[in-house]
Order: structure tokens, then sequence, then C-alpha cells
DNA sequence: AGCACGCCGACT
DNA sequence: GTCGGCGTGCTC
């Protein structure tokens, strides 16, 4: 009778597989085998290689001949970790961003989850002394120093992970298992997060502070996107801790960006002590273990707050309440290579999905924010009172026209760093360029140092005697005389940190001086030693980059010297102008957040440059509304939108090749234009030539449209494989 | 991306 | 005679 029965029809489901392709694979489920929802990972045959795939859909019929169907290997999550909404908003990143859903997916989840293994578990093992053990302990004549012996001692103060363990006390575990069959110790799993909230009141907000609060407690359970728009030192922060104790008391969680330099200990430990809650934490410098185990926690729900950098956007919420995006005009936000998304740009399409509030919080908010809150898209809400100091800070230029430049640094602004040491407090010389000098020249002949694999200067690093190419990373000795024509007059042209460092250090010589750059804190402990000391209130001048325009409150720092800006003023990049205003506010908000004004010292050689003299005038504000008008003007985004085809190659022949047939393929449609072959603003970096196609399109659907129809054919180009080639949608540099 | 297959140069 | 170069094709 049951042999009469129609078979019944074989469950199919559709499976993305981590490989740059567009398409999803179609895999047969065994009969008897429970079908795997959407957002299951699957172990799965792929080629003649087993993968890990996650199933994005089920299909009636496979799209392939039923002999080429293969069957799914394994179903690893017997409920999926990507809730709906997640795997929603990474499909559509992957349309929007034209990369491979497999990949995206990829991106997102832990390494840990990306092969077949288990997910390490949330609760951990910990140990303790029983009863018994503890009697034993009291034994006079127990023999000392033995493992059993350290073990009783290391648990006499109350129970301890297994893990803590392993470093403690190597070879533990044969000790722990005979102490444990004479019931001397016993073990029991706990979860990670156990810690009861014991949140401790922050200051009162002020009415601003307040009104920001009371905008996003009026509609808690809807998509509203926030720019907060507050100066350095308005307290964003005490807003953000508020809004995510409320997310936290009515049992949702909240998740929070940071640049990837923001996130330090000092930060954590602000956020713990105040919402006395675990904060789950995902960061770059974190171990794979680690950051599986955060993921997990939110994964699960039990996480209230996560805390993490630019790929954290990446975590399931299934409680979700709210989003927040610190210093939202950061650029680290942006992910450079491979799946080049925007974290800020997602978490505003998650926001929306998950139907939260949003907060994008900067004292510079980016030019694309500021056009989204004009059009009304976002809240545009202010931050004007600065906590403490009443005054934002005196903006004083130095004219290097008419000063003569001997060490880097303007008589005047060396007489500024003086009087503020006088005055017992701490001045800041920032250069965004590390090593000694970026040019090492002959005098005699013109020579300098180039990198043979990039074209470019190379960085001088004295104190490591090596030429060093800030490009590519390669280094050479430096030569002792010049390798053209033979002189000995090579000399350094320029000021890196390292020798405005020296220069200060012989001008000041009765001043600590502290160098904070990546050469300066790259181990950890160095960087841990420095940011430790960056509390004291002494007299110093700190000289360093970009690491030094944010984060840390030094209280007593009263003076900052921008060494040069006229890199930024005349780039070729379009978002210069943006990029170099958004630094000299960002570094001259470290001056003066204790009771005193602070001082910028800006030095250059185009002291009437429109967008110094606007900055001046109207602060941050009216440039970005200059700018504005610019972009307007010239159709570049926010008000244009531009998509950018990048290719390298050995063979500069081939390159020139890949993108002409590139711009050829497929004529342009109204409303969006190709322009190119075009060389890289860097034509060669690490011996590749580069090269690009610059798609811009007046709106984004167009400009979408376009994209969809054309990176097959781009990809289907003969070519193709000899170089190296993507596409990047909202490029953030033309590089 | 992997991983195979496949056709032409210098080696045990 | 093979080991091995990387061009091209495929992966449900």
């Amino acid at each position: 009778m049951s042999d009469d029965l129609p078979a019944a029809p074989q469950a199919i489901v559709r499976v993305a597989v981590p490989v740059p392709l567009a398409q999803a694979f179609d895999y047969a489920v065994p009969a008897g085998v429970p079908i795997p929802a959407r957002g299951c990972r699957v172990r799965v045959p792929f080629g003649r290689r087993d993968t890990v795939g996650v199933v994005v859909g089920h299909a009636e019929a496979a799209a392939v001949a039923p002999g080429r169907l293969k069957p799914i290997g394994e179903v690893l999550d017997p409920a999926p970790w990507l809730t709906e909404e997640l795997l929603g908003s990474l499909e559509w990143a992957s349309r929007y961003y034209h990369h491979p859903l497999g990949e995206v997916l990829e991106a997102a989840l832990p390494q840990a989850l990306r092969s077949a293994r288990t997910p390490p578990t949330e609760d951990e093992e910990v140990w303790f002394l029983e009863d018994a053990g503890r009697q034993a302990r009291e034994n006079p004549g127990r023999r000392r120093g033995t493992r059993p012996d350290r073990l009783l001692d290391q648990l006499a103060e109350g129970a301890v992970a297994a893990a803590l363990l392993d470093l403690r006390l190597p070879g533990w575990r044969a000790a722990a298992r005979s102490l444990r069959q004479r019931g001397w110790v016993g073990c029991r799993r706990v979860p990670v997060a156990s810690a009861p909230p014991r949140p401790s009141p922050g200051p009162p907000l002020n009415t601003e502070q307040a009104a920001v609060v009371a905008a996003v407690a009026a509609e808690p359970d809807r998509f509203v996107p926030i720019l907060l728009h507050g100066v350095t030192g308005s307290g964003k922060t005490e807003v953000y801790l508020d809004l995510i104790g409320s997310c936290i008391a009515r049992g949702r969680q909240a998740l929070v960006l940071v640049p990837e330099i923001a996130l330090t200990p000092q930060m954590l430990r602000r956020f713990r002590e105040r919402l006395g809650v675990t904060i789950a934490v995902l960061h770059s410098g974190l171990g794979e273990v680690e950051r599986a185990r955060a993921w997990l926690a939110a994964a699960r729900g039990d996480a209230p707050v996560v805390l993490g950098t630019r790929s954290a956007v990446f975590v399931p919420l299934p409680r979700p309440g709210l989003l927040v995006v610190d210093e939202e005009h950061d650029t680290s936000y942006k992910q450079q290579e491979g799946f080049r998304y925007h974290a800020r740009d997602l978490a505003l399409v998650r926001a929306k999905a998950l139907q939260v509030p949003v907060v994008l919080g900067s004292a510079t908010p980016s030019l694309e924010s500021l056009a989204n809150a004009e059009a009304g898209r976002y809240r545009h809400l202010h931050l004007r009172q600065r906590a403490g100091s009443a005054r934002p800070p005196d903006l004083h230029i130095v004219d290097l026209r008419r000063q003569p430049l001997q060490h880097g640094l303007a008589e005047p602004a060396l007489a500024a760093i003086r009087a503020c040491l006088d005055r017992g407090e701490q001045a800041l010389v920032f250069r965004n360029r590390r090593g000694y000098a970026p040019v090492l020249q002959c005098r005699d002949c013109g020579w300098s140092a180039q990198c043979r694999r990039c074209d470019r200067p190379m960085t001088l690093h004295r104190g490591r005697s090596r030429l060093i190419c800030h490009h590519c990373g390669a280094e050479q000795p430096v030569p002792p005389g010049c390798p053209a024509c033979g002189g000995l007059a090579i000399v350094p042209q320029g000021h890196g940190t390292e020798r405005l460092e020296d220069v200060l250090r012989a001008r000041f010589p009765d001043v600590p001086i502290v160098r904070i750059d990546r050469d300066t804190t790259r181990s950890r402990r160095a960087r841990d030693a420095l940011l430790d000391g960056l509390a004291d209130e002494a007299p110093r001048i700190l000289v360093g980059t970009q690491i030094l325009a944010k984060g840390h409150d030094l209280a007593r720092l009263s003076l900052v010297v921008l060494v040069s800006i006229d890199e930024g003023l005349f780039s070729v990049d379009f978002r210069a102008g943006e990029r170099l205003g958004q630094l000299i506010v960002q570094v001259a908000g470290r001056a003066g957040r204790a009771s005193r004004p602070g001082q910028v010292w800006l030095q250059t050689h185009h002291p009437d440059h429109p967008l110094l003299a606007t900055l001046r005038g109207g602060g941050y504000r009216a440039l970005a509304q200059a700018l504005l008008e610019e972009r307007r003007q010239a159709q570049l985004p926010p008000y244009g939108y531009l998509a950018l085809l990048r290719a390298e190659a050995e063979d500069p022949a081939l390159l020139e090749q890949f993108l002409s047939a590139a711009c050829r393929v497929r004529p342009a449609p109204e409303g969006v234009r190709l322009q190119g072959p075009l060389s890289a603003p860097m034509p060669r970096r690490a011996g590749a030539h580069r090269g690009q196609v610059i798609v811009e399109a007046d709106e984004r659907g167009p400009l979408q449209g376009y994209l969809t129809s054309w990176l097959p054919q781009v990809a289907a180009l003969p070519g193709g494989r000899q170089l190296r080639w993507s596409i990047d949608v909202d490029p953030i540099d033309l590089f």
C-alpha cells in the first residue's frame, strides 16, 4: 500500500558557501534529517572538499539536474544563531556592496563558527573546595608544595575557573582528579555572565542631555535615527550610558560601536561600573575563543550590552533595544578590503529592520549624516554646553611664510608651549607623520630615498637607523653617502614625530616629553604603560599622531600645536577638507577640558585658506555648511553617489587592458557616468600598478541598477584572473 | 577562493 | 621519459 504513495518530495535547501561567487548552492536534505531553518550552519560537500555554509532558503526544485544535487553533510545548528533580521540585513549588505553572500556571512560569523567545530560553551568550569578538603588543609602533617597541595591552596579562597587554573598551576588536572575521588574538591559549570545588575548612578544630566534621553524614551520601539551632535566635552557618553541603562532596565540589548582606538580598558571600566552588568566586548585584538564567547552571549540574548568595533555591527540581537555609533564620522568604520562595508551605515539598516532607535554621536559629524539630518531623515539633536570650562579653545594661526622655521616649530608656537608649561599645564604637539623625517635628500644632486616598490619617498627612522616605506613596510639601511652622486650632504627634510621629540627635548630640557605614535605603542605593554601615564598631571609635552586625537581626557592639557596641516589643505581627495576640519576640531577638543579655556596653535603656509577662515569664523558647523555646498555643486557625496572599481596588477599593460575593457563592456545609462581608466592617486604600491574606474550617479537607484548588470560582465572579462580587482560602493577615499 | 585538469620546459 | 609551471574551468 505504502509503495503506491508518491515519493515525498525531496527537501532542498539553498546554501551560501564562503566562496567569491554570487550564487547560492542547492543541496538535498536526506530523508529523516530535520530540515534546517534559514540561518542554520550546515557542513556541505563542495567540489572535492567540505565546507561550512549557511542555509539561506528552501526550494521546491533544485536549480541543477537532480543527478548533480548532493546531500548536505551535517546540520551544525539545531536552531540558527543568526536571527532572521540579521540574515536579512546581511543579504541586503551583500546586494548593496555587491559582495558574495557567502563571504558576507563569513565576515559576520566569528572564526570559531566558520568551521564545523563545536562553538565554545558560554558557561565555564569552576573548581571549589569541599568541606573534607577544607579539613584536610588544617592537617599540619600534609606535604607542602606538591601539586595537590598547591591546588588546595588555590581553591581555599573560593571557586576558581579551570581556565585560570591552567595559567596558575600547569598540570593541575591530574591533581584535581585524584582530589575529587577523595571528595576534597568538586567542580561545576556556571554561566559566565552571572553578575547581578548593580548599576551605580551617574551625574545628573543637564537640560540638553535630558532632552536627548527624552527623545529616545518617547519612542523606544520604533526606528528613530538620531544624530547627536555634541561638542567635545559635552557629555555624549553620559547620554549613551543613560540610554543604555534604560534599555537594560526594559530587558533589552544595546549595541554600542566605537572606533578601534577608542575602545580602551578605561572606557570599558566606565561602562562596567556605571551599568553594573557584564559587557560583551568585541574587537580585533581579541582571541578567537573570547570573540566567539562574546558573540554567542549576544546571540543567546544573555549579554545586555555589546560594545565593539566595526565588525560588532554583525552581532545577533534577539532582544534588541538600542544601537549607538560613537564618533560616527570616524573612517575606521569603513572596512577597506574584501567586503567593504560601512558599519555606521549597516547600523542604520539594522536599526530600521529591528525597529529600535539608533544614535549617531559625534563632535564633528560626517557630511553624510549632516545632510541626512538636514533632509529630515535623522533627528538632529545638539549638546552645545561643555561640561566644566565654558569656552571653546582659542584658535591661533601661525603664518609659516613669515616665520623662520629651523626646527619644524615656529617661535610663536614654541613661546606658547613655554608659557603653557610655566603655568604648570601640559602641551600637545600633533603631527600626522611618524618617524624622524618624511624625506631623506641629497643637497648636492637632489636625489632622495624612494621606495622602489611604491615610488614614494621613504621615511627616515633615526632611532632604528632605517629608511622605512610607510606604504609597504619595506626597510633599508640609511646610506652613508648619496647613492647617486657620492656626496655626503644627505639631509633629512621635514619633521616627523620622532624628530619633533628631539627638537622639543633640546628646547625644553627640563620638561618630560612623551611621544605617542605607532612606533612607541607597538607592543601592548609599551602602549598600556604610555596610556596609563597619561593620567599624570605634571607639566610636560606630549608629541604624537592620530592616536592622541581622541579618547583620553587629559585634565591638565591646555595647549595644542598642529605642526603642519598643509597636506590636508591641498589634497586631491574630495574628502580631505572634511577630514582636516574634523581632525583640527577633534585635536583642539583635547585642550582645555578643565576649568581654563584651551589654546590651539596651527602652523600653515596658507593662513588665508578659506577652510581655515571658515573654521575660525564659524567653527565646524560653518565649515560643514561650506563643504556641503561645494559637494552639492560638484555632485559629490552626499549629493551624488559613487562606486569605485579598483584593480592592481604586476603588469601595467594588463591593468590598462582590464580597466578599459571594463569601461567598454557595458555603456552607462542616463544618470550614471563612468570615469576611467584612471591611475590611482598612488599609482604603485608594493610593486603593483594600481588603477581605477569611478562610477558616478545622481541617484542611488540607477547606480545600484548599473552595478548589478555591469559587475557580472566585468567578472567575466578575460584577464580578470591575472589581476586583483574589487568594487567599493560609497568609497571613503579614492586610493 | 580552492582544486583539478591539461598541455609545454629542464631534470633525476 | 617525468616533475612542475600556471592558464582555464567548475563548484549544487
